[in-house]
DNA sequence: CTATCTGCAAAAACTTTGCTTACCC
DNA sequence: GGGTAAGCAAAGTTTTTGCAGATAG
């Protein structure tokens, strides 16, 4: 049976990110402590917009630029990572164990879910000498609520 | 062992147009075959502005906004669709047939392959309310050519 | 003929950059 | 203190839209 990640829990997230910045001589400032909470406490893959609106709720000088640029240290600092999906904007998420996606062609919504017997996939042994280094799974379909919808 | 995919053949490419834009009361028009023609004959899952400069060279007049305007009639149709990707712009694939992507991480090359063995994939029984459509794999990790480069 | 499509130009949406001030360490 | 980061505004990309003239069926 499959386990939905309820979200990332917020234990050691500024933990993680004191470590991480202290690593690589990056500062451990406001705005990248609540932006990271922001993610990690998402189980939705927001957008840099989103978790913009988020965060400015509590810090209102926040700036999308800084938003930006955030994103791309937390990604550089290796504590999340850019999602690949098909629309026009960029997409992230804190979980960083070995997952896959529900992708809702209706809504757009992408959901994890991780299951051991896809966890042991086993990969054809000649790949044109392309060197794996990980698998994600991308279930197309649609989801409860977009079901719900259609009735 | 798995198939590599050359290229969607260009046998059968107007014909189908031709087929499906009828059945929607669309009309073939030599943009639409030369965008279509386009996305097929590659393997590179193509952007918009690279289709609109090849299909450019053959055809002066075309704009980039009728590209845009072909690609979304084109997903309408069936006929492509879009592939996701964390890039910041929109790919596309002609590529129908069930596939899985090699994802280079390095130079952000996306392969088609299919393997027998992953077609058979099982997913697990209970997705939440779910509803599976189809399944495709990423392998993230390193193209042969990005391998070379490091050497 | 007529409904649809193209090309153009302008707008909208998304992302990056440069620079000055602020602030973590 | 010194160097990194934030905020702002401007520029750069990518995508969408509206409309007048062109064209497929």
């Amino acid at each position: 049976m499959p386990a939905m990640r309820p979200r990332t829990p917020p234990d050691d997230v500024l933990e993680r990110l004191t470590a991480h910045c202290r690593e690589s001589g990056m500062k451990v400032t406001p705005q990248r402590i609540a932006v990271y909470r922001a993610v990690a406490g998402s189980c939705a893959h927001p957008t840099p917009d989103e978790v913009f609106h988020e965060v400015r709720a509590d810090m209102p000088s926040l700036s999308l630029a800084t938003v930006y640029k955030t994103f791309d240290c937390l990604v550089e600092l290796g504590l999340i990572a850019r999602v690949a999906n098909d629309g026009s904007t960029h997409r992230y998420d804190a979980n960083l164990e070995p997952h896959h996606h529900l992708v809702c062609g209706s809504c757009d919504s992408i959901t994890d879910f991780t299951d051991a017997g896809l966890s042991r996939l086993r990969l054809p042994r000649n790949l044109d000498g392309f060197a794996p280094e990980k698998v994600s799974v991308q279930v197309i379909g649609t989801c409860e609520d977009c079901q719900d919808d259609l009735r």
